[in-house]
RNA sequence: GGCCUGGUAGCCAAGGGGUUUAAGGCAACAGUUUGCAAAACUGUGAUUCACCGGUUCGAAUCCGGUCCAGGCCU
């Protein structure tokens, strides 16, 4: 991928979790002049430090001669974990971050797990002008899956019968079609704009190899890191209600649980870990359908072999 | 050695002569994805019920034997 323009120079790292996103993007960042942009839906959330792996103290590089050089990062920490975020929250926050990063000149990173918004920001999603409407949702939520259907087919028949399967069967989903096709706006899915230039590159593992690694991650966290004691705390001092450490996910759901005497130890252990190696599925899953649209991805082994390409990529 | 109970997909497990061309759950795999996305949701599996033989029009289901596991007895 060559740069013919002088078109804006931001780069991608993507991947599974447990493949080291952080520590490239860190490197990455302090060898070509860049700062970090977090696309992590859960990073965003105070407190939330051990579960969602945010590595804070890897962002500090320490050398030899004692000096210390920190890398600048962009939306972590931003709201109480009570404070609902989403994927425009994020997507305005990070084209603001990347303007900024561009404006002193240096270069935008943007590094992250969640599928969805590194998408949006890359592909430049145009998201609908509909927020959320808790009525509205409220209401709906009181109706079936049929009825549902139903009401989208009389809005728009052709976008209904056009769903997926699995969509179609997704009362989430749903819900939030009827919000945003009820208005006058619709759905626009063309992308605007400017595109800018991307190097995307992916990290992952062989599936056995992921799998050893969330393992002996989850243990550590567990065991070194004192990862449940930052949900006992969340769900005390900061007055996280257990409904949403369960909508949360993963480490929050199953410690929770764990805490609530729901689940021994044990099986804690053994649930969580199955359901994170689930969650690495679903997020090759997303970039594997990336792909299909179009999407490169840079598929890297090493630190030297995304060196070399950012070299490329930036000459 | 004798008696009893059980052996159904990778794991747990229902069914106990025809309506079973064998429920369900978990895992695995594949996929959906434009305001909760670490969320939410969808799809896929046994020509076969330890093995061999028998009874029967018909057996995973009944009978006999063999093997395996667990329990009890001497």
């Amino acid at each position: 991928m060559f740069s013919i323009s002088n078109k804006n120079k931001i780069l991608v790292i993507t991947g599974t979790t447990a493949s080291g996103k952080t520590g490239l993007a860190v490197k990455l960042a302090h060898k070509f002049n860049g700062e970090i942009i977090s696309a992590d839906c859960r990073q965003v959330y105070k407190y939330m430090d051990i579960g969602t792996g945010k590595d804070l103290g890897e962002y500090k590089l320490k050398f030899p001669a004692g000096k210390e050089v920190n890398i600048p990062y962009h939306l972590i920490d931003v709201v109480h974990p009570n404070t609902e975020y989403n994927l425009v929250k994020w997507k305005i926050k990070a084209e603001l971050a990347v303007k900024e990063i561009l404006n002193k000149e240096r270069v935008p990173i943007i590094a992250g797990g969640t599928g969805l918004y590194t998408q949006a920001l890359v592909d430049n999603y145009d998201l609908s002008v509909v927020g959320q409407d808790k009525k509205l949702r409220e209401r709906l939520d009181k109706k079936n899956i049929k009825q549902l259907v139903d009401e989208l087919k009389k809005i728009n028949s052709k976008f209904a019968e056009n769903l997926h399967v699995s969509d179609k069967k997704n009362k989430r989903r749903l819900i939030r079609y009827l919000e945003v096709l009820r208005g006058a706006a619709g759905f626009s899915q063309k992308a605007s704009g400017d595109k800018n230039d991307y190097l995307i590159i992916g990290l992952t593992y062989p599936r056995d190899i992921l799998k050893k690694r969330i393992y002996e991650r989850l243990i550590e966290r567990l065991e070194k890191e004192d990862m449940i004691r930052e949900v006992e705390k969340l769900h005390k001092k900061y007055g996280v209600s257990w409904k949403r450490l369960k909508n949360f996910g993963l480490e929050y759901k199953f410690i929770s649980l764990y805490l609530k005497k729901e689940l021994s130890y044990d099986e804690m252990v053994e649930k969580l870990n199955i359901a994170i190696g689930q969650f690495a599925k679903r997020q090759m899953t997303w970039l594997r359908r990336w792909e299909k649209q179009g999407t490169e991805i840079n598929w890297v082994k090493s630190e030297k072999e995304a060196e070399r390409l950012v070299e490329n990529f930036l000459k």
